[in-house]
DNA sequence: TATGGGGAAA
DNA sequence: AATAATTCCCCATA
């Protein structure tokens, strides 16, 4: 068996890949698989990738060829790569656009008021055979028209390309869309204030990817993008591409007014062409915003939504779902009754913490385009980080009181060890001069922080006031640092910052340590880089959690240094 | 019109 | 698998 020393993959027959990190070739190995292949382990020297048919599929949609998938594995493999993988990959990939969704052209154009009649075409019969013999999917097969097509209810649409994807076999959505009203937006080449603002080529060309020159295999999907790298410009680019009224959800309402001002900044959309659907204006305009939460809200337990109706309020060209890993299950169903709207969500990261990639894939639409954070790094757009994670030791009172508390209560004692406080202060000190931020999960660990080091908190119950007087004095380094507790993860009007020690995360919150990592990652003036910083609770299970943190980050290429505290006395 | 509490959600 | 904290909805006050 041929055995290449530099090469640093090995492909194992159960669709694993183990990447070995300090192999020569580690790096370019990475970013060929990267696309194609899930990251489920990265400690220091073996990082576990796995292939999933979801992997692959979102992959094909962003138009990667299987040769290209099937070559990655072939070139950098140190043994050959089990030929089953290699099947899998060609039959998974081959799998994608098998079913086709499409308009039933019978249809007389008179007839067609709303949505247009749909069928789905199937590829071969042996798989038409297997679709109408499945519980899942055969409710939706209404009249076989043909042996390889079925009629299918335009009501359906949603729920039959889920049923798909749980099958295997994902379809193709060519049934395109129903156009909104029309609406005259151009993006000014200069922003209010008179700076100059240009696209970023990415920027274009994501908006492009989703939009695809108005072809009906656009229009629908997912664009993944660094924080800090432009998601709303984004999303006014697709606006403006579609020229069509636009329903805009996002997570708050602080995002929401975020977004208001960068249209009214960066468009040549009139104020009144834009109101925001909330708890205190519900107004609809040809640009609307809203809030998950608005949309989710009931006035009792398994009553009805009574804001659904924003989706009928105007006829929408196009709805953008911002940080659609958030996105909640209610406004996933309702989005499956709206497939004949174009939509685009947008998205650091497409690891939901609940395991429904699929429904994202489904409802809202395969990735489109994807830019790796670390690109972004090289060409300048993001501060280049180091991460490190601090593993500190605990006093041996300590370590007596984890070992016997349950196992519920020992993921709470580690974190909020107080030994990560003397590392605190040696941080601050080494760090001093710069912007830091303190963030973490407990509000008493967070008060204690604060009487140490008399630097100011934020947590939930402060006031917008006090608020934004303290990010202000932070931005003007009248404060040596500022801490925060979970609001840190989402505050989108707080200031930069170059350093950030977390001293305690959620569990394995993947996306909440991107989060976090995100809000040190503008470019800084002197192109000094980030330092992100991790503290860890040694030999308990925060090393376990923290591993899982940092998942989504290695995969973006980051790594983290560890550095062990000695243990003092 | 502002403030605060209850409740639900992810 | 799970905890604590947060946010935002509505509604009741004044």
């Amino acid at each position: 068996m041929t055995y290449i020393a530099e090469n640093a993959l090995i492909v194992q027959s159960d669709r694993s890949i183990l990447l070995e990190v300090h192999a020569p070739t580690a790096e370019k190995a990475r970013s060929a698989i990267a696309p194609f292949a899930e990251l489920i382990k990265s400690p220091e020297h073996i990082h576990t990738y796995q292939i999933t048919p979801l992997s692959i599929w979102n992959a094909r949609a962003t138009g990667m060829a299987i040769a290209e998938m099937l070559s990655a594995l072939q070139t950098y493999a140190k043994y050959p790569a089990p030929e089953v993988v290699l099947q899998e990959i060609q039959i998974l990939g081959e799998r994608y656009g098998l079913t086709v969704i499409e308009r039933l052209e019978t249809t007389e154009p008179a007839l067609l008021t709303s949505l247009p009649l749909l069928q789905l075409r199937v590829a071969s019969l042996p798989l038409a055979e297997l679709l109408v013999r499945d519980d899942r999917v055969k409710s939706f097969l209404e009249v076989r028209l043909e042996p390889l097509r079925f009629q299918i209810n335009p009501a359906d649409r949603g729920l039959i390309k889920q049923a798909l994807v749980a099958v295997g076999y994902p379809a193709e959505d060519m049934a395109g869309y129903i156009a909104g009203d029309d609406l005259a937006i151009a993006l000014r080449p200069q922003t209010l204030a008179g700076q100059a603002f240009n696209l970023r080529t990415y920027q274009t060309k994501a908006a492009e990817a989703f939009y695809q020159s108005g072809r009906v295999q656009g229009g629908s999907g997912v664009i993944v993008l660094p924080c800090g790298a432009g998601k709303t410009i984004v999303g006014m680019i697709a606006i403006s591409l579609v020229q069509q009224n636009t329903l805009i959800l996002t997570s708050s309402l602080t995002s929401v007014h975020q977004w208001r001002r960068e249209i009214l900044d960066k468009t040549d959309l009139p104020e009144s062409a834009i109101a925001e659907y909330s708890s205190e204006s519900k107004q609809t305009a040809p640009v609307t915003l809203s809030t998950y939460q608005m949309l989710t809200y009931r006035s009792q337990k398994d009553g009805d939504f009574p804001h659904y109706e924003l989706f009928n309020a105007q006829s929408w060209g196009l709805i953008i779902y911002d940080e659609v890993h958030l996105l909640p299950a209610p406004v996933f169903r309702i989005t499956a009754e709206l497939q004949a709207r174009r939509r685009l969500g947008l998205t650091a990261t497409l690891i939901r913490e609940d395991g429904k990639e699929g429904d994202v894939f489904a409802l809202i639409g395969p990735k489109r385009y994807d830019v790796p954070w670390r690109e972004l790094e090289g060409q300048g757009f993001i501060a280049i980080a180091e991460c490190t994670e601090i593993r500190v030791p605990q006093t041996e009172e300590r370590e007596m009181e984890y070992a016997l508390a349950p196992r519920r209560m020992q993921f709470r004692i580690a974190a909020e060890n107080p030994s990560k406080f003397e590392v605190v202060q040696t941080l601050l000190t080494k760090e001093a001069g710069h912007r830091i931020l303190i963030i973490g999960e407990y509000i008493d660990q967070l008060e204690s922080i604060a009487q140490i080091t008399q630097l100011p908190l934020i947590t939930g119950k402060t006031k917008q006031i006090e608020r934004d007087r303290l990010y202000e004095a932070f931005r003007h380094k009248q404060i040596a640092g500022l801490i925060l507790s979970r609001v840190g993860n989402f505050a989108v009007d707080l200031p930069d910052a170059d350093v950030l020690i977390q001293i305690s995360g959620k569990y394995g919150s993947r996306q909440e340590e991107a989060q976090r990592l995100g809000r040190i990652l503008r470019p800084k003036a002197d192109r000094r880089h980030a330092h992100f910083y991790s503290l860890v609770t040694l030999q308990t299970c925060e090393e376990e959690f923290a591993r899982h943190r940092q998942l989504f980050l290695t995969e973006q290429g980051y790594t983290y240094h560890i550095e062990i505290v000695k243990k003092t006395q």
